[in-house]
DNA sequence: TCGGTTTCAGAAACCGATACCAGAAACCGA
DNA sequence: TCGGTTTCTGGTATCGGTTTCTGAAACCGA
């Protein structure tokens, strides 16, 4: 169209002036303009072996812990120049193996995952193929992988700490499955040390694990308040499942704290304003999508190529009303 | 590696097993195993003209409301094999802009868009040039661009009839900054017939536009309530901002609902648990996102050429005790 | 046995860019 | 004026696939 070979217009598209005439340079720029003519990222990204995308894969979006971490990365990848292709495993392997695979065929540059532990055999040969990828929230035991996490013995421990200050020493804890998911492990490791640390006698009565599914905890926590041996404290270990164990708790008529303190795990906008005020255990979740997409990137440009790392990062305690405590 | 021409391969990976004998079929699908090899989907795109990616720009992840519309267009864009490209605009017509020519130049199929108002020769340049693109949530006013929306003047009026059949008269709304944005100039001309309708005379100063950024609500509230003429009654127009209006009651002093009802616009999984539990405006978010999806993918089918039409979604009211219902 | 059809597989063009190399024109010193 | 360098521009291969075309071999009926 301007009369000039591509070899001209790509050295003018891509910044690269080297050689050019500013005539045949302000002919082809006027022409691009009039044309709104955009360079296909299709085809530099077939020639660079480079599309500066990345995907993430995650279970639950409906969770603002998610929403949260993913704020932190779209603000990560967008500062790096990169894009970001979301998809949702909602906890199921095979869903995050054919997720995995279409973005590695779509040629991502990396990819977050908050595995669901089920393709262990995968995330390894990813990592042994140099193939760039960070685990977030979940450490994947014996697969030297990146991983940025929180301390989840930790945040069970501030929370548990949090009660037996209070005077609880019937304190139950609900989880869902573990299924050789860290932080579900961990977050029961941390219940048991600070229980023993303290002198309290593990009660496995009292250890509540359920299925990783709506209404679960419901149903369980209906039979734990039934129970002539009522807990006085309950650790819930999830964001939804709180909300499911107070709608029981007051289904039943029993008040908190009075009856029975709750603390949380994930603080949220919604937790000082519930009936009680909740006490939660905060995790750094727009800082460990920052982190982890520094990571990826760091390990994109490193070619794969890079010392595996896990980073850990510190829960904290917000107290509020529904332990009891008069703050 | 097979000793085969890579056209052979492709008659073999495009499953167009059209006059390749079993022997050569077996043999390269042997290695393709080997090799874990699979067809680099950028290549195809260039070739095809087709990513199978759409993007989408959103203003706010931490909104439970657009959490539940990512979830919708998620699922629908995974069932008819699309990825999907996440963008945060952040309400910035600038950032929305940039995004749009990133995810242009990136090929995605379509696009869906929660507009930020300010572009609009640039949604009516897309929708010219036949590039499949949808309006999700908000309408844009002159342009014909498909659209997905919900209605938002039959969302006001709910709330405010509410309000009106609980004897409330002194009804105050609270909403950020309309700038031409559908929803909110809705939910005022909403609040404003309701009222009329009803025969209550409309009192500006009971109309509060605030500044969209977090904090301006609080503020505003502040005043509304130390005012000598305070309203029975506050409708406020965002999740977020309802709690910001909340913890500032709380903050003075009153009690809702005996010193004032709140209604809310959004209903959430924590709105019942709300101190009070509170009555919300619900929007049908995941179905808003199934339906923009599937209109995109239509779009994208009719390579862009298709009448623009407006699909208009019901909101609905839960009621619950912040208003003094004694349901 | 021969011509025609069917079956199989590869060569080449193409998608839209970039990179390398080659060649022409301008410039410059001897 | 001439050879050598510098400046500018274009040709061609390439990324990794798909598609179209072409040709060889096998098959088949007369």
């Amino acid at each position: 169209m301007a009369g000039v070979s591509k070899t001209t217009v790509s050295r003018i598209t891509s910044g690269n002036f080297e050689y050019v005439t500013e005539e045949t340079k302000a002919k082809v720029l006027k022409i691009i303009k009039e044309l709104d003519y955009k360079p296909n990222a299709l085809a530099q990204s077939l020639k660079h072996m480079k599309t500066n995308v990345v995907g993430i894969l995650l279970s639950n979006l409906q969770n603002p812990f998610w929403a949260t971490v993913l704020e932190g990365v779209e603000d990560t990848c967008r500062s790096h120049g990169y894009s970001l292709i979301i998809c949702n495993s909602n906890e199921e392997s095979q869903i995050e193996a054919d997720h995995i695979e279409v973005l590695r065929t779509k040629q991502v540059d990396g990819i977050i995952v908050n595995p669901t532990m089920k393709n262990k055999l995968l995330y390894e040969s990813l990592v042994n193929k140099k193939y760039p990828i960070v685990a977030i929230n979940r450490k994947v035991d014996g697969v030297p992988i990146e991983t940025v996490a929180v301390d989840n013995v930790k945040g069970s421990m501030l929370a548990i700490q949090h009660l037996l200050s209070l005077g609880k020493r019937k304190i139950a804890i609900i989880i869902y499955q573990p299924d050789g998911i860290s932080p579900r492990l961990e977050r029961i490791e941390g219940y048991k040390n600070e229980l023993i640390n303290n002198g309290v006698k593990v009660d496995d009565d009292f250890i509540h694990i359920v299925e990783d599914k709506k209404g679960s905890a419901k149903e369980r926590v209906r039979k734990i308040l039934l129970d002539p041996n009522r807990p006085d404290a309950i650790f819930s270990t999830n964001n939804m499942m709180t909300l499911e164990i107070l709608e029981e708790i007051k289904a039943i008529g029993l008040k908190v704290p009075d009856d029975i303190a709750l603390v949380g795990y994930d603080e949220t906008v919604w937790s000082q304003h519930l009936d009680p005020p909740l006490t939660t255990v905060k995790q750094p979740a727009y800082q460990m999508g920052e982190i982890a997409t520094e990571s990826l990137i760091a390990l994109i440009n490193a070619k794969g190529i890079r010392q595996s790392h896990t980073t850990l990062l510190e829960p904290s305690l917000i107290v509020r009303r529904s332990c009891g405590s008069k703050i």
